[in-house]
DNA sequence: TATTCGTGGGA
DNA sequence: TTCCCAAGAAT
């Protein structure tokens, strides 16, 4: 693989509006655009950058995807698996994804079902349908190459927003704005003092996030970890450790005091019997058989009927499980 | 915009 | 034990 190149897509520039707020003509001078993103007061960028990366550069965990080795194709792989899965369970199937299929092509030419047999128990089993779908396409229309265009690879099954932008900005050290959990998390309290970010990413993050991205592609990229792995290890959602924080006294909420979430709370999602349950009992099963499975072992997996009917359904219609001639199920093409 | 889609570990 | 919630995407 080369080195990073100039980037290729447009600098996220440009965009803010026109200053023209009207009614702040008595407030302090402030940046043009960032009137309803940053509150007064907030700490700047240049205030922010320098701590946040000088404590990566301290603390930063060696994760097997950070390491050169990896390659885009390893990073684009521990994107998938790290969508909405904790990193202590995405590194030993980490670890056995990229021994057995070390290439784009190496995945495509396997089976979809083997690939979401690999992915063992790390939930939302889709992921693993797309990415070997997206192995797929990065075979047949980029010669095997992980794209390093952000709209090439915004085109590619199971990647969006924040993926794109991930590899993009990791892989290949491209600027981009980087928005995960952790980012709006940090975001949320270090800039406009909220102790949590919005459900929905909203069009303001997105504003705030490249605002505050460094000019200089490899600083930006490098920016975008720290910031992440701040959320990860320091500005955690429960019980952030503001003790060890790098910009805690320019972090608007600590300035604030801390203040509590107000208003509805977040809703939970709820698990214990609901349809994803019962297609994770079902594909377990199929998972761990080798030969195709009658439906009377599926019976056992859910005493429901209707539910269990519909699940099945369910994994059926999402390509997770195919139905053979017989009357058997098994993952698809295994 | 709001829902759906798994799983398991820490507090 | 129960409750959160963990590097989102697709619809």
């Amino acid at each position: 693989m080369t080195a990073t190149s100039a980037p290729t897509s447009a600098p996220e520039r440009g965009a803010e509006p026109a200053p023209a707020a009207p009614g702040d003509s008595a407030g302090p001078a402030r940046p043009a655009g960032t009137t309803e993103t940053v509150p007064a007061g907030a700490p700047s960028p240049e205030e922010l950058h320098g701590p946040v990366v000088e404590w990566f550069d301290a603390n930063a965990r060696d994760l097997p995807w950070r390491r050169p080795e990896a390659g885009a194709w390893g990073v684009m792989v521990s994107e998938f698996m790290l969508q909405q899965t904790p990193v202590s369970r995405v590194l030993p199937v980490y670890e056995e994804w990229l021994r057995r299929w070390p290439r784009p092509a190496d995945l495509a030419a396997e089976s979809p079902g083997e690939a979401v047999r690999a992915w063992g128990r790390l939930g939302y089993p889709r992921r693993a349908l797309r990415l070997h779908g997206a192995a797929a396409a990065i075979a047949e229309r980029h010669g095997g190459d992980v794209p390093k265009d952000h709209h090439h690879l915004l085109a590619l099954p199971g990647v969006g927003e924040y993926t794109a932008a991930a590899v993009a900005s990791f892989a290949y050290g491209q600027r981009h704005a980087v928005l995960d959990t952790n980012v709006r998390r940090v975001f949320a309290r270090a800039v406009t003092g909220s102790q949590y970010p919005p459900n929905a990413t909203t069009a303001a993050e997105r504003k705030l996030a490249r605002m505050l991205l460094p000019e200089d592609p490899g600083t930006a990229a490098r920016w975008a970890a720290a910031t992440m792995e701040l959320g990860a290890l320091v500005c955690t959602a429960r019980t952030p450790r503001c003790g060890t924080c790098p910009i805690a006294r320019q972090c608007a909420w600590q300035r604030a005091g801390a203040p509590e979430h107000e208003g509805p709370p977040r809703r939970v999602q709820t698990y214990a019997g609901t349809d994803r349950q019962v297609r994770g009992k079902l594909l377990a099963v199929l998972r761990e058989s080798l030969a195709p499975v009658p439906p009377a072992v599926l019976d056992q997996a859910w005493r429901d009927p209707v539910q269990r009917l519909r699940a099945l359904n369910g994994l059926l219609a999402d390509g997770l499980v195919e139905r053979l001639p017989d009357g058997r199920f098994r993952l698809p093409g295994a």
